[in-house]
DNA sequence: CGACGGTTTGAGTCCGGTCAATTGTCGTGG
DNA sequence: CCACGACAATTGACCGGACTCAAACCGTCG
């Protein structure tokens, strides 16, 4: 909100969605994978004050400078997190699938905005609730530290491709690092799924479409990648583009 | 060590030092800090199994690789933290300054290397030590996660630098964040001191040393700034400087 | 003083950005 | 079924900001 309203941004505002309450399984396992160690009863308390909610793709349903009162969970689909400049240049910190939190940050309000790439599905608890737990449970608080330390060396790792790396780099590292994230979540293989648009990989990898585009063909070309959609890439030299995504040709 | 044995970098490596225990003050109450809660007995606890360290500018004195086995409090100087690519590109992602803790991450191995800038005086703490310790205090450890969230904040807000912002942008607002920095510690005023070099400055922004220096330049002779030596500017003009920042001009 | 490391400045190049046009994809409705 | 529109992706021609290579400058310290 603060964040938009100085702006004469051309990328389009949220629309401010109604919450409603709603069971769900997948939810409160979720929550139990945060800690293992909580009493069912606390985690129904928890479950109690969450309220689930559709999205739209191309939905933003969190804005940078809101007051940050919920964190959420993405049950479903994929969402990117970014940051606006006032003219309207946009950088992706991060893009986010089913089973990842969201919102975590114990700031007073959001440090940036996400909004729905596919239709999504997403849980939403309140924060309150989530600290009192926490004073409850310190091993989930052990948990969260742990997430946070992990996210921090994937930042730093995303600013040595960010600040260092070339446009092919770039991409290497890209979809390298999505096949990894397939593969520790079962599926997997070859193929890769590409749910975004080239424009949001290349304001994620601080490029522009068009050289994003013109280096998907060069490695298609190049005998590394196959491009079967836009949105499902195989990998046919993975050694190359291992050596590409570090650095090492 | 991992990182450094596959490289022909030309930077160079490590001098492993000699840990000393000794008595400090300023450190317990560094210490303290994390959590006013914590007992005076259990202080002692973690006074006592800290080690006290003098490290010479230039010197590394953390690897990326490297068992994560301590953590680190600077007490005075500064210094840089960074990871390399196997040809020598470094990456800077972040300076730190007296007061400031590194090597928290919750992970096997630090994913970073850190060198001293000026001559340091840092303590050592034994993690394990700093673990249990979080087992006895709750709050301690939403401290840390306090911390943690933190710098994660302003990490994705360097990557809004590094992907999307010009060289002038990006000058700009590291200055602007310095002299931030030394007001939210007392001094400041219109002077901010830049202890690392045209390089570092240069790794840290995603740029080169003669870029770095040309935008100093540049920035002097629109007014902004004075240089009064190469390590020491003024702000002459910081609403442009902030305008510069914010990408308003 | 001279040596050395850091900084500044200059000349030329190139990678990735800009602008513009074309192609491809998909859902909608006649 | 195809025509159409909207939007994403690709491709081409050109441009420019930052990089490269090189030389000069400066401050510090032995």
């Amino acid at each position: 909100m603060l964040a938009m309203a100085m702006t004469d941004s051309p990328r389009k505002a949220a629309s401010t969605a109604a919450w409603r309450a709603h069971a769900c399984a997948s939810c409160a396992a979720r929550a139990l994978s945060i800690c293992s160690a909580m009493h069912t009863e606390d985690l129904g308390r928890l479950a109690a004050a969450r309220t689930h909610q559709h999205v739209d793709a191309g939905e933003t349903f969190l804005n940078e400078g809101d007051a940050a009162t919920h964190f959420f969970n993405i049950i479903e689909g994929a969402i990117k997190v970014f940051k606006l400049m006032p003219d309207g240049r946009r950088q992706i910190t991060g893009f986010l699938f089913a089973g990842d939190l969201l919102g975590l940050a114990f700031n007073d309000s959001y440090t940036y905005s996400a909004e729905a790439i596919t239709p999504v599905k997403i849980c939403r608890f309140p924060r309150r609730q989530l600290e009192r737990l926490l004073d409850e449970f310190p091993k989930m608080e052990k948990r969260l530290l742990a997430m946070a330390s992990n996210e921090l060396a994937a930042a730093q790792e995303q600013m040595m491709l960010l600040g260092r790396k070339t446009a092919h780099e770039r991409l290497a590292s890209f979809l390298l690092s999505l096949a990894r994230r397939e593969r520790r979540y079962g599926r997997g293989g070859d193929a890769v799924q590409l749910p975004m648009t080239r424009t949001d990989i290349a304001d994620y990898l601080g490029l522009t479409t068009e050289t994003a585009s013109r280096v998907f063909t060069s490695l298609r070309k190049r005998g590394c990648i196959e491009i079967e959609t836009a949105n499902s890439i195989r990998f046919s030299d993975r050694d190359t583009l291992e050596e590409l995504a570090s650095g090492l040709e």
